[in-house]
DNA sequence: TTGACCCTAGACCGACCGGTCTATAGACTT
DNA sequence: AAGTCTATAGACCGGTCGGTCTAGGGTCAA
């Protein structure tokens, strides 16, 4: 599931392929998720935000300084995208582009989710020195180029888009932590 | 086709749909474009493409300083964003998160859109005193960013994130260019 | 007036979509 | 052993998808 919605966005992937990737009929799905795909789009929805924002805790925990930890972050991703051919990209962003404004639940957990995401960087950041606004600014500025980067290098084939994205924003973080913790 | 695009992404359009809106039938879809949907979502990208980089040219030219037609760009964005109830995002990122491999010439189509509007940037940042691999790492920062903060934006129901993202990329616009033209 | 050609119009196609429904196998209760 | 309940299995459904094809104007040239 996960990979497909990576690759191929929501709608993109067929219920019938998933499950026959599986090998599972539809009845299990339907009784395990009586929602059909969009309980377990939430499902797909859930987890990656769980396992995007835990790795980032984890992260920032092992390494004392956060740039250093986001550096790590971007460079998983980098692996990640290269390891599948420049095909898979943020399941989150693919969802909530195709999302319309009749899938509320939809929509909901992606505004969670992003919240969360957002939250667990500006948390890092306050503990840095910066405060409250300037964090919450730049977590939101670090989740854009993230997504932003990830768009650009798929298409492209390259990573350097994502690079290039990810340098300029983390000389940011670091001369802003600078500035506000001279040390 | 472009507002279906912006709203519902490449494969929640459908072809009746849209030309139920045009009051136009298949014959004449497949008279102009053979290609069917590919080539019309071909269509698009170019059009999109061609609509952001003028229109940024435009900015760039009327405006001695490039972090004030930046600015009005953001601000255009978030009018349309506004204006469309948070449902209208880029096509351009809508379409690459659906594409796939075997999308050969839309992923191309993309990535040298993205690569224009990435060079229309650089070269107003080169303009205004940037070595070359700044301004081009800006302009993909520059780029993410507004992708980024529109997908954020979007699910949130929301401005803030696609304002807060703007408001921090703007700064290191400013500050980058201060710092090498002193003036 | 006729014939040729281009464009329009929409009926039609097979494939596949997400979702429902019935039959049944297996485990657990009494 | 009989009854009950849960989970599995997949045939089946109407609807819609993107795409094709043929019949019919409309407009020319001759």
């Amino acid at each position: 599931m996960l990979h497909a919605l990576r690759t191929k966005g929501f709608h993109g992937v067929g219920l019938n392929e998933l499950l026959g990737q599986a090998q599972a009929p539809k009845g299990v799905l339907y009784h395990h998720f009586p929602g059909g795909k969009t309980e377990l789009a939430l499902a797909a929805i859930e987890h990656v935000v769980e396992h995007m924002t835990l790795g980032l805790e984890h992260l920032l925990s092992r390494h004392r300084d956060p740039v250093q930890a986001l550096t790590l972050w971007v460079t998983e991703a980098q692996k990640m995208l290269l390891a599948s051919g420049y095909e898979a990209g943020c399941p989150l962003a693919a969802i909530a582009l195709e999302s319309t404004a009749q899938d509320q639940p939809i929509r909901q957990a992606l505004a969670k989710g992003f919240e969360a995401i957002r939250s667990t960087l500006k948390q890092a950041l306050v503990a840095n020195g910066l405060d409250r606004e300037h964090a919450g600014s730049l977590a939101a500025l670090i989740v854009s180029a993230y997504e932003g980067g990830l768009i650009q290098a798929r298409v492209a084939g390259s990573q350097k888009p994502l690079q290039d994205t990810s340098r300029m924003v983390l000389d940011l973080v670091r001369s802003s932590l600078a500035k506000n913790r001279p040390s």
